[in-house]
DNA sequence: GGCGCGCGCGCC
DNA sequence: GGCGCGCGCGCC
């Protein structure tokens, strides 16, 4: 149960908002947590998830947290959370109930979903619980195996080889740690693929397209790959070499089709090429309506990064943008280390007019 | 049996 | 990588 909570809080909370998002969140958090404000000021996600936890208990700091998303007007995080509450506790009141029968399965489960996959269901992540796994641990054990636990789950132990299928090129960006040159990458198993987020430059010479790696020490979120800085990356013998299947790799570079993204959790990481139909320009935000053969939606771009002017029948290249719920509309948003490039429509070949 | 959807394949 | 086609499956 503590270790479902803790895991919602980053990851359906913390992690889906910007880096100016964060800081509202925690001015607020002033107010609803008994946390000393220097020490709030400089937690990165993960530290702040923990902090709100140690203050008022994993549950209390859910609640408390969703009333603050509320308070900020942030709908889809606050709706979000408010979901996986209640499914972690109608989970945990089912279990009690089940306990034994449930246990061995929920660990083949987590073995079998020991990796993050862009086309892994959210489903397959809600097994992993420490009351679960351990249920006859001793109470005042159970918070610390939970803690355990849920550091297990997000840095992974094991190693990851997979094939890279393609790098972008760094961009610079500013993550927990300040401003970082970052990149994103695509990479493949033979039964998957996964995006992956490198926040050190330094590995571009190791994400070569065809090659195949092998990765540690990095950190799995629900449908994303993060690589960092104290993350291991090693080129494999051609002996090992991964060898990707052609509808995985094809599968991994298209557009989703809008109609399919619409049925995909929030926090999916989209890459695509999209046709505009609609510029909204505000004042921190442009949204884009967007459209295909088979339905529109809208992408929600926070801050001020258009570079080159988007007009109606231009294309739009996002990457790293990740599927929202804004008030019961799902549409496309921008998170800290999204990006996107306007690509502009062939201007329509003006007919040239014989010489008389 | 009709329909829609997902998937794989092949052409561009 | 986009697009269209055809196949198979599941649902009604």
């Amino acid at each position: 149960m503590e270790s479902d909570f803790r895991e919602m809080l980053l990851l359906t909370g913390l992690d889906h908002i910007t880096e100016e998002e964060l800081k509202r969140f925690k001015y607020l958090a002033l107010t609803e947590f008994n946390i000393p404000r220097k020490t709030l000021n400089i937690a990165d996600r993960t530290e702040l998830a923990d902090q709100l936890i140690q203050s008022a208990g994993a549950a209390s700091a859910v609640a408390k947290a969703i009333s603050i998303f509320q308070k900020l007007n942030y709908m889809d995080i606050a709706k979000a959370l408010e979901e996986k509450k209640k499914e972690a506790e109608s989970k945990y009141v089912t279990n009690t109930k089940k306990r034994g029968t449930q246990k061995v399965e929920n660990r083949s489960q987590a073995k079998n979903c020991s990796v993050a996959s862009a086309t892994c269901s959210d489903k397959d992540f809600k097994g992993h619980s420490a009351t679960e796994v351990c249920p006859q641990v001793k109470p005042q054990k159970k918070q610390m195996v939970a803690e355990q636990e849920a550091i297990r789950e997000d840095l992974q132990q094991d190693s990851l080889v997979v094939m890279v299928l393609k790098a972008m090129n760094p961009f610079e960006c500013e993550t927990q740690e300040g401003k970082q040159k970052i990149f994103h990458a695509t990479v493949a198993t033979e039964t998957e693929f996964f995006f992956v987020k490198v926040l050190n430059a330094q590995f571009k010479d190791k994400f070569i397209p065809k090659r195949t790696i092998q990765i540690s020490n990095y950190l799995r979120h629900s449908y994303f790959v993060e690589v960092t800085s104290s993350s291991v990356v090693v080129d494999v013998e051609s002996s090992h070499k991964v060898c990707v299947p052609n509808n995985i790799m094809k599968k991994a570079g298209e557009t989703p089709k809008i109609s399919k993204l619409k049925t995909l959790p929030c926090g999916t990481i989209v890459n695509g090429l999209f046709k505009v139909q609609k510029i909204t320009e505000q004042k921190d935000r442009v949204i884009y309506g967007i459209h295909d053969k088979r339905g529109t939606m809208e992408v929600l771009v926070l801050g001020n990064q258009s570079k080159t002017k988007c007009e109606e029948g231009d294309k739009i290249r996002l990457t790293f943008f990740e599927v929202s719920n804004n008030r019961g509309k799902i549409q496309l948003k921008s998170g800290p280390c999204s990006i996107y490039k306007v690509i502009k429509a062939a201007k329509p070949k003006t007919k040239v007019k014989s010489v008389e």
